[in-house]
DNA sequence: TCTTGCATGTTAGCATCTCTAACATATGTT
DNA sequence: AACATATGTTAGAGATGCTAACATGCAAGA
């Protein structure tokens, strides 16, 4: 007499795990149709509820939407961390799989990268993605300076990381955006990627 | 018996300038509350005219946000071609002015560089962007290309400025995100730009 | 067990938005 | 002057975000 199976509809009043099931139209939408062209409406009929209900759980779209940046930062993170439990410690392999596993989630999942930096600026107001993305790059900052054999953070170590990061943020955008014809730009991702890496650890920018 | 003057209401039933006017509305709007809050209806009130106005001009608001991003890209053309102007040729001083231009441009209008990638992907769809785009950055392997002291262009320097593109574009979408605090990336962006020009241009990476 | 409170659904409805249809007005051509 | 065309208007359909008021089921204590 429960809920019926999590796919179907329901037979119950109540729906049980509406909250999840919601976020996770969510996650669909915004992945199928781009953060932008989602609507609340829509992950409603897919939940199968009205399209009142979702205010139970959420103050607003813009909440939900919140949840599924943060979701996303968190299992990029998550991969990240994966990646570099299998790479021996202080090597440039660790900085290389942290890139690696950037591109690949922004590939993997565009929209909801796009969610996580291209859509409206005011994620500087939500201190819990300010903080889940500090403490990502801080992991940055601290495999560059493992990789100088230091076990302490320095200021080199932020403007390396700074810029690794901001490429490999720029080549996820680029990548996802279509702006890279395989045939314009014909580069093999691991080479680059190792190659810059390379040079930016490898040489010392000053940079301020 | 003409229209009035075009900052205040109009006078005779037609406008005589509102394709021009709601393009300029739209442009502000973009820039203030950004690309996704943007709104048709509230671009016809600053234009002082019905909601239907706009439809005789253009073929819906997905147009209108295309004009807006199109010029987006020619005005950051156009600043970069005037900034290479200031340059002689052949120096890396070039390179570095064409990144200056980019970011510089992200940050005085980043309603509408977002706009001009971070949305939706369907940017790929107009060859007028992807034709702009082409252009421009073929500008930047052309500079590169000349640094080596070449006139034609090579796959070493289309990998080269595809380097510098990603770099300054990532940075352009974190420093308008605010992900970088002044105090979590203390660095000079000129120094940067120079040194990460050099390091690209100056050192052959092979990328495939 | 009853009943009462709280969580979580529903329907109804308002305000806003995009876009279309039908109509109105100015302009320029013949 | 008559007419075609361009460009404005109002009215309204359909979608959306969100709220208010109501309904239902669970859970805990009298």
């Amino acid at each position: 007499m429960e809920t019926d199976e999590k796919t179907s509809a329901r037979t119950s009043y109540h729906h049980g795990d509406l909250r999840a099931q919601l976020l996770e139209a969510t996650r669909q939408l915004v992945e199928e149709k781009g953060p932008d062209r989602f609507s609340v409406s829509e992950a409603c009929r897919r939940a199968g509820v009205s399209t009142a209900a979702p205010y139970k759980h959420f103050k607003d779209k813009e909440e939900m939407l919140h949840h599924i940046a943060l979701a996303g930062m968190e299992r990029q993170r998550q991969q990240m961390l994966e990646e570099l439990s299998l790479c021996s410690a202080g090597t440039l392999d660790r900085v290389v799989a942290m890139g690696r596993v950037y591109i690949r989630f922004a590939r993997a999942e565009p929209g909801v990268f796009r969610l996580m930096f291209g859509l409206s600026e005011d994620h500087a107001d939500h201190c819990d993605m300010v903080q889940l993305g500090d403490d990502t790059f801080t992991v940055v900052q601290s495999e560059v300076a493992k990789c100088h054999g230091r076990d302490t953070i320095i200021e080199s170590d932020v403007n390396e990381a700074f810029l690794l990061w901001s490429f490999v943020h720029g080549l996820s955008f680029l990548l996802i955006d279509g702006k890279l014809k395989d045939a314009k730009v014909p580069f093999d991702l691991e080479t680059t990627l190792r190659e810059v890496a390379e040079r930016v650890v490898g040489t010392e920018i000053s940079g301020g």
